[in-house]
DNA sequence: ATAGACCTATTGGTATGCCAGTGTCAATTT
DNA sequence: AAATTGACACTGGCATACCAATAGGTCTAT
C-alpha cells in the first residue's frame, strides 16, 4: 500500500504534535510546510484538514492554522469521557475476555511491572499503552476501541503532565493489578470502576467541583482568544 | 458568516444520507456531484473527505466512494457506545443540572408526551431529539455532548428501523418519565441505568450474545465486501 | 473454454494560478 | 499624540490541468 504525500504529511505532523515537538498554540505555516516536505499546497491543505477533523489543530480564519490549544475546562471534559470509555472497555472485557486474550493481558501487565521496577518511565509509558490496548481488544467492541484510541491520541500531548508526577508510576502499577484481578474474576462493575478511576485519578469529584465553580463565572480563560472550530 | 461550497456540499450530502435520501451502499459519483452543484472537483473532494472522517461515507480505492454501509455487528457496537454516552450524560446531569435546565427538560418531556398522545410519530421523533439534547446540555460536559450528538447523527440512518416498532413510542415515553424522575431526584446511578437501557432497549445481553456467537465463527456477513477505512 | 496478456476509462493525487476577503501596519490627518 | 484611513501581504477557497495507477473488460492463443 503506497501512502500519499498528504498521508505522510499528516502522520508526520500528528506525530510531532503528539510527542510535543510542536507545542500547543504553535503556528503551522502552510508555505513553510510546502517547502519543508517538497510538496505543493494541495496535500498540505489536505493534511491540515484531516488534523482539524481529528481535533489536533485548529484554524483561525484569516489568521492561520495552529496546533490545537485545549483549555483546562475542555481538557477536564475530555478526561471525563476518556475515563468513561476506558471504564466501559473494562466492564465489557470482564465479561467477554477469552483465555488467549487474558494471557496476553497478563503478559502486558508483567512487562509494565518490569518497566516500573526498572524505573524506566519511557518504557513504562509504552508498555502502559500496550496494556490498555489489550483491554480495548478484549472489550470485543472494535468501534469502542477505535474511539478510545482516538481520544487517547488527542489527549496525548497533555498526558505527559499527568504522568510525570513522582510515584505516579508505582501507584499506576498497583491500579493495574486491581484491574487485572477484576477482569480475571469477571467482575464487570469492579473493572469498570477501577479503570475509570485509574484514568481520572481522583474520580469525578474534581471535575464536579470545577464544573460548579465555573457556573459562578469564575472562568479565568474567557479572554483566551476565540479558538474557532466547527 | 459565509459558508464555502465545500461546506454546503458536505451538509447537503450529510442531510441526504441521514434522512435516507441516499441509501447505504449507494455510489457517490464525483463528477456527477461536480455537475449537480456546479463546482469543480476540489470542493467535492473536500466534502467527501470530511464525510469519510465522520464515518458517513467510505471510499474503496480505485472503485469509488459510497455511502457507508455499516454491518450489523458494527452497528451493535455503535449502539453499545451510544448507550454508554447517553448513560453518562444522564449520570452527570443528575448531579449537575440546575433549576433552569430542569425546567427546560420538563417542558421537553411534556412536548414529547403531547406528540406521543397525538400519535404523531414524526413529531415525537423531533421532540425526542430535543429531550435528549436537554440531557446532553445538563451534563455540563460540552465535549461529551458533542460526541454524543455526532454518534447519534451517524446512527440516524439506521435508527428509523428501531423506532418504527409498534408501541415503541409509548414505552419510550414511559422510559422518559423514569429518566426525568431520576434526574429530578439526583439519582445518578438510576438516571444512567435508565438512559442506557432506553437506548439499548434490551440492555447489553443481546450484544453479549451476538459477541459470543460471532466468536464461534458464525458471522454470516464475512463476505459482505471489503469496507475499506482508515 | 479457459488462462493469460494487453487496453482503456476511471479514479486518486498533485501542481499551479487566480480571486476575494481580511488582518496588519504604516502613513496621514486632526 | 491619538485616531482614521488606506495599501499590501497573507490566507482561504476554487478551478483547472496533468500524471500515475489500476479495475475491469476485451482480445488472443492454446
Amino acid at each position: 500500500m503506497k501512502r500519499s504525500n498528504a498521508q505522510r504529511l499528516r502522520d508526520a505532523l500528528e506525530d510531532d504534535i503528539i510527542n510535543g515537538r510542536r507545542a500547543p498554540g504553535e503556528r503551522l505555516d502552510a508555505d513553510a510546510l510546502c517547502h519543508e516536505f517538497g510538496v505543493s499546497r494541495t496535500p498540505v491543505r489536505e493534511a491540515v484538514q484531516q488534523l482539524v477533523a481529528s481535533g489536533l489543530v485548529t484554524v483561525s480564519p484569516k489568521k492561520g492554522t495552529f496546533v490545537a490549544r485545549i483549555g483546562i475546562d475542555e481538557l477536564i471534559e475530555m478526561f471525563e469521557v476518556m475515563a468513561e470509555l476506558e471504564g466501559m472497555c473494562g466492564r465489557l472485557a470482564a465479561r467477554r475476555i477469552d483465555q488467549a486474550e487474558l494471557e496476553v493481558l497478563r503478559q502486558a501487565h508483567e512487562r509494565c511491572e518490569v518497566a516500573a521496577r526498572a524505573g524506566d518511565s519511557d518504557d513504562y509509558y509504552y508498555e502502559n499503552e500496550a496494556f490498555h490496548d489489550c483491554i480495548y481488544l478484549a472489550s470485543h467492541n472494535g468501534f469502542l476501541a477505535g474511539e478510545a484510541r482516538q481520544l487517547k491520541q488527542r489527549l496525548k500531548p497533555y498526558r505527559r503532565l499527568q504522568l510525570q508526577v513522582r510515584q505516579r508510576l508505582m501507584s499506576s502499577l498497583e491500579e493495574h493489578r486491581d484491574i487485572v484481578a477484576a477482569i480475571e474474576s469477571g467482575d464487570a462493575a469492579g473493572a469498570e470502576q477501577a479503570l475509570r478511576e485509574h484514568v481520572l485519578i481522583q474520580g469525578e469529584r474534581f471535575s464536579d467541583f470545577v464544573s460548579s465553580v465555573r457556573r459562578f463565572g469564575l472562568g479565568r480563560e474567557a479572554m483566551d482568544g476565540g479558538e474557532a472550530s466547527r
